[in-house]
DNA sequence: CTCCGTTTTTGTATTAATTACAATTTTGTA
DNA sequence: TACAAAATTGTAATTAATACAAAAACGGAG
């Protein structure tokens, strides 16, 4: 079974890997990212993690963030504008986010690769699946997710 | 043969067609985004309007912007965090990003949805395949694409 | 054509995410 | 233990986007 210490070293034996030190604000975010699959922002991490780290500033998050980033050991979710989301997993997955909650689940794309022959010259080093929709949950509340504005206010906090 | 007056009239036409009054910058911002295929940011349909439209403001490019997506007439491309660009071709069709010089194009996405049988209980509003990498002027330009911080800080203009 | 209510446009102020940067603290190692 | 390098922090600045109210343009009824 999956403890909290054994994520923790998981997370910190990853660091390692990729040559990144394994801080403890390192451990800890890339540990959050592990354990809760929820795609946070950069502003649910800092709130996840204030407690635990009393000193913690964001600015440490987005520095922490962005060297996951250039080491690739995350990746950014921009499927929602002004509000990037970080992911852990580096399995190929697809991105929903539901227009009325905000919440964002993975699923498995049907094909392979999207890219065509079309783009032989290119180099392509990330690909992206996003969908737009609503939720069951979201469905079952009512509403047929065509309603205008429908969560075009910001709005800080969304899981 | 294509004429600015065609696209104007064709512009016009289209938004009666959707029960959005014709006025002047709904046809500008709507032409524009049909005679240029290049994914503009609001800022940069301002910078490419306003000498056209002396008075114009941000605010209504982000009005047209915000009727426009309420009417599904252009859609909205967040592949680059805190840079909308906005698209007014309905087929379906990905988009590539460049990491080093901003520049979008598109694609012919090879399958005809990436929803999976797994997402059932869910309504599919849209659909988006992103792919980021280098685009072949910038591969023959040097660099590998895997620099550290390539492209990370903000820049206003981008193509 | 003119009046009047509605819609569109505009300008200013505000919000919120992110970055810049310099100072401080922590870390690894000689 | 001491020192250089790396990590963390706090503050200020930047930027995209929104809120909102005032001004302007529009369109139909008389």
């Amino acid at each position: 079974m999956k403890t909290a210490e054994n994520t923790e070293k998981e997370a910190a034996a990853l660091l390692k890997d990729k040559k990144v030190r394994p801080s403890m604000i390192r451990v800890k975010v890339l540990k959050y990212l592990l354990d809760n699959r929820n795609h946070p922002t950069a502003d649910r991490l800092f709130s996840a993690l204030e407690n635990e780290i009393p000193t913690l500033s964001r600015t440490s998050i987005y520095n922490t963030l962005k060297t996951f980033l250039d080491e690739g050991i995350v990746s950014e979710i921009t499927i929602e504008d002004g509000n990037s989301r970080y992911d852990a997993f580096t399995g190929k997955h697809g991105h929903f986010i539901c227009e009325k909650c905000g919440s964002v689940c993975d699923f498995d794309v049907k094909c392979a690769t999207c890219a065509p022959e079309s783009l032989k010259g290119y180099k392509i080093n990330q690909e992206h699946v996003y969908l737009r929709g609503l939720c069951p949950n979201c469905i079952k509340s009512g509403g047929d997710g065509n309603e205008k504005n429908f969560r075009k206010k910001r709005c800080k906090k969304s899981s």
